[in-house]
DNA sequence: CATGAATGAGGATTCATTCAT
DNA sequence: CATGAATGAATCCTCATTCAT
């Protein structure tokens, strides 16, 4: 389909290293000046690599971009699990899908501010996949979020799917408006608060006393 | 300082018009085809002036991104005022700030993704000129909630600016992914949903016998 | 139609002169270096303009193949009247039409060529447009073959179409093939010969006595 | 001389099949698309060799073309041998020789085309070689005309070389306004009536018989 | 003041050719 | 001998900006 990306070399451990050098660079580059303004030029030359060697893995410039943008996203899809791992309360776990998430969202805020501002630049196909792959990772947490429900954490009535956008929400704040938060807090005591400030009017007695026990 | 934009028209009243029309074809444009993609002469002809008028108003493509991130901004920032006309009550009045808020980002919603994607285009001073327009609108949200605090309808130890913020990215959010709510919901039932939500562990008795009282 | 050039400028007679300029020195270059060997800078620095105006006045470079064929096309349509003011018995007008075809296409040997070589580098449309304009330009030699049929120069039974092929075919071998011919013979007498060679058996007893009343 | 195609292979039997792979991809593509916008990589895909493979036969592009239009050339003379077996008569020769050679402009009307447009892309010493091959094989026609005015069958003033040249660009206008006359007759039709428009005027009483007598 | 033709630096992309494996 | 990944010079084209009218 048109929506992957199109490589001259057919080796797969050579696509998957050259590309990797090749996003790498552009996902610093286009983080720090912009897609428009990164020259193909510019990446090459940070990649390591020749101008004719990266169209040799990629048809054009969008796709340089949408290759950043699908690891970008990719990559914070895995992170969460990731965060989950040795968890097992529900609510211990939605605590820690949050954190992960923010906490990714925090190393790569570059990239999480290039997500918002240059998937417009894509063409429409491609737009929809990288929303697919957002809305991959908002169900990560929207099943933190609805076990906690079941075990009768949280009230029954709640809206998931907008509880997890305000958490979402909450996660690129950070990154978007980074120089807002940086400085006045910390990236836990900003995760902590905007639980307890979301989770206020939600936790039942149950879940009140299992956020109690959470500890720190 | 650099901060303004240079005429060489020395007419006030010219000047301000032909801003105005430069300004409402390059928000158009801008927020369509976003700033880059967007030419001076595509400006030019939207507005219905030269190419060489707008030069006579405007040093370069920056100043008019620079005068339509004003624009956006200010128009935002005037609407919450607007918005509070008549009210009285401490919570009705940050109820409406709320709703005015996210009535302005959802009729404007391109130039509020717009703010979102471009003002990193400016250079550093406008920037902050931007960051400082966004702060004021903010604040009047701040001063509502200040206001519901002091009225005793807000537990005392909130964090007020946090606070604002996730209520600036609820209405944002409205704007920036659109695609996911509208048609789940209407704007009156997200805002009402979301305050809801954020009101829920913040309220006191008081608060809450008030914001029951706000009827509809 | 998508046949006609897009020009941004609009005045009238500036895209004439400059398309007369950017014509002729693309004709001249494509006509020694060939289409794809010469660069559009070449084409501006030889027609005195900026690269810059050249894309005022075209949208491409095909563009400026096509103008350059059009022209030359056009140019051989409006030799052969010239060529037969004045004449007004029939085998004179055909010996004037191959005459006056030979002589531009001698003058322009370069352009002749250049048509053979690269109209097949424009898209189909164009093709068929410069196709066209070759078949109007034979059929004026066709209008003369009918006048001596007509005249009863010619025998009745002869293949019109076919004979005008030959002599157009006749007029474009000399362009062609110069190298063959020039030097063993002036245009003169190849014209003189070659038109010996293909009345011989179609000239009627009157018409071999009008042949001959030509004189020289 | 540089005339020759230099090879990093030395084995005969592999160099002459490796090259008539490559030029008869080249020549498909080259008569489809066009020299210029053919490239290597085609040429290589094509042939089912590899670029590198390609680059031990030949040592650069302008090779390729030589080699294909030597083919095309090459087998242009080939084929009017082959097409006089079994005729005695000089006047069947002739016919023979103008009956072949348009056929192979008519089966191989991209390769004639080709050559064509293409010839004047090689160097000058190749140039020159390609017109040496075409010399060649209008010799071959030339002398079949020279017997026919030995044998008393055309006359004794005709300029052999003309009548050649006429002949020559009869067939190749079979191939390169293909457009014009395919569907409007056969070829066989075309020869014959180009024949008899070309020797009207040259038979002498002996050859309108004996032209007779060829029947068909 | 307004206009828009002219400019040319700058950027994306192609492709012949090389050379290490 | 065969391969095809790597290279980067070369080319087309865009567009912000200027300036003469």
């Amino acid at each position: 389909m048109s929506l992957s990306v199109k490589s001259k070399v057919e080796v797969p451990e050579l696509i998957e290293k050259r590309r990797g050098q090749i996003t790498q660079a552009a996902l610093e580059l286009f983080g720090k000046r912009g897609y428009h303004s990164t020259t193909i030029r510019d990446v090459a030359k940070r990649a390591g690599v020749s101008i004719g060697t990266i169209y040799q893995y990629v048809s054009d410039k969008e796709d340089v971009l949408y290759l950043v943008l699908v690891e970008v996203l990719d990559s914070y899809k895995r992170r969460i699990p990731e965060a989950l791992v040795g968890l097992s309360d529900p609510l211990a776990r939605f605590r820690g899908a949050v954190r992960g998430y923010c906490a990714v969202n925090d190393e790569k805020a570059a990239a999480t501010v290039l997500a918002y501002r240059e998937t417009s630049s894509l063409r429409k196909e491609r737009r929809d996949a990288i929303k697919q792959l957002e809305t991959e990772t908002n169900e990560l947490i929207a099943a933190c979020i609805k076990d906690c429900v079941e075990a009768g954490y949280f009230e029954r009535d709640i809206d998931v799917e907008l509880l997890t956008y305000h958490v979402v929400m909450m996660s690129h704040a950070w990154a978007l408006k980074a120089w807002r938060f940086r400085g006045r807090m910390s990236l836990d005591a900003y995760v902590a608060r905007g639980l307890r400030l979301m989770l206020g009017g939600i936790l039942t007695a149950r879940g009140k006393s299992a956020y109690a026990d959470l500890g720190k």
